[in-house]
DNA sequence: AGGCTAATGTCAGCGACTGACAGTTGACAA
DNA sequence: TTGTCAACTGTCAGTCGCTGACATTAGCCT
């Protein structure tokens, strides 16, 4: 719906375009880095303007608030995984979908992040989002919008109705449930690497089945 | 630890006590009943300090935030499950135990939270905070308080370690996946009857092992 | 009755956020 | 190139949640 003729949709974005992106990383980066040191509290938007030297009215204009900046990195990581769950086989169980929609998309995650931030820089927020109520609080209310999301698709590839029944949601939930212990060990300090990381995941994921039956007092 | 000889430990509370306790409850009300009708943004704390005639500081002395007073009829309901989880028989499993600590104290909580605010009223209350994305966040991570309080609690009754073993909050997580899918569709406004309600969550958390594993497109 | 202390009110101030208005600067046509 | 338009930005004033400091009031206890 672009220029005529034009089947490459990003010609150039214009000197406005480049302008605008270059002011929202820097925004962005300013603002990690502040909160990975001085931490939530301790940063104020004005600390952030000031670091890049535009007026407060500005970046609201870039972010509807303090809190958005802060989950611009998870932001990018919820998008690959709902690509990655609509891509999955339809025939694969739902359990075996999510799992690898998160295990697939993982190292194509990183990359992407790599891009914007420092790997390690985000790993320094993750922390202090994890440790700060507000942000936790916000980081719930996201992965929650996430899984509801998650839960719709299942439902769409098993055909059922997500308000009718309930196993769509509870499965999700049970999943969610696993990333949130791994990513919590992972901010624990526990100084994993990202493949170690990886593999635990895999683990957990492995045992959201046999978590839910029966007597775990004679394994 | 107080008076000598007196076995019963509340006499009476004195007039000081007593005059406290009918200023928060005011406050609670007051506050309640402008969320509902006006809504979460649309009340501010001197609204709220002006039906009960206090000033705005004995507000923030009694409740740290404008979002504590919000909370204040599902704090009651909480403490009720964690207590009712105590007191299940150790030889349970984990998943009954659960299930049977939320239902069996089901209408006790109703009971407590009637003597504080109309049930109807809390009703209200809880639609605005479902629909309000800052307070459903701060829902959710109360939520997320109490369920891990509930998994280091059937940790204990196993005999496992909750940070080595993922199992416990996996269970928990889906636990609490049917709490919240049945709350959401409370709010929803489907005005369904206390009873129902219950019968509702008893339905879903009898799924909840069969939601992990299989096939779900044969039965 | 009078002193102690908890409860409350008043005031000033910070930080997040918003609306209104004015100035600046790319984009695009003449 | 120039001039017009629209987008972007800055400034300012103001609201609202929340806090510390200090003075005032009012139960409590001897």
């Amino acid at each position: 719906m672009e220029t005529v003729g034009a089947v490459e949709a990003v010609p150039r974005p214009g000197l406005r375009e480049r302008k605008k992106q270059r002011t929202r990383d820097a925004l962005v980066r300013a603002a990690l880095e502040l909160f990975a040191t001085r931490g939530w509290e301790g940063t104020t938007v004005d600390d952030i303007v000031a670091a890049v030297d535009v007026s407060q009215r500005t970046f609201f204009r870039y972010f509807a608030s303090k809190e958005e900046v802060a989950f611009f990195v998870p932001r990018l990581a919820e998008s690959r995984v709902v690509e990655a769950l609509r891509a999955r086989p339809p025939a694969e169980p739902p359990l075996e979908a999510l799992r690898r929609s998160v295990l697939d998309s993982w190292d194509e995650i990183n990359a992407a992040v790599e891009q914007v931030v420092p790997l390690e820089l985000h790993l320094r927020v993750y922390r202090v989002i994890e440790s700060t109520p507000a942000l936790f609080a916000a980081h719930l209310r996201r992965s929650a919008e996430l899984e509801e999301e998650l839960a719709r698709i299942i439902a769409g590839r098993e055909g059922l109705d997500v308000d009718a029944d309930p196993r769509p949601r509870i499965l999700v939930a049970a999943f969610g449930g696993v990333i949130r212990v791994t990513e919590r060990l992972w901010s624990a300090g526990a100084d994993l690497s990202l493949a170690a990381m990886r593999d635990l995941m895999a683990t957990y994921l492995d045992q959201v089945g046999p978590a839910l039956a029966g007597d775990w007092r004679t394994s």
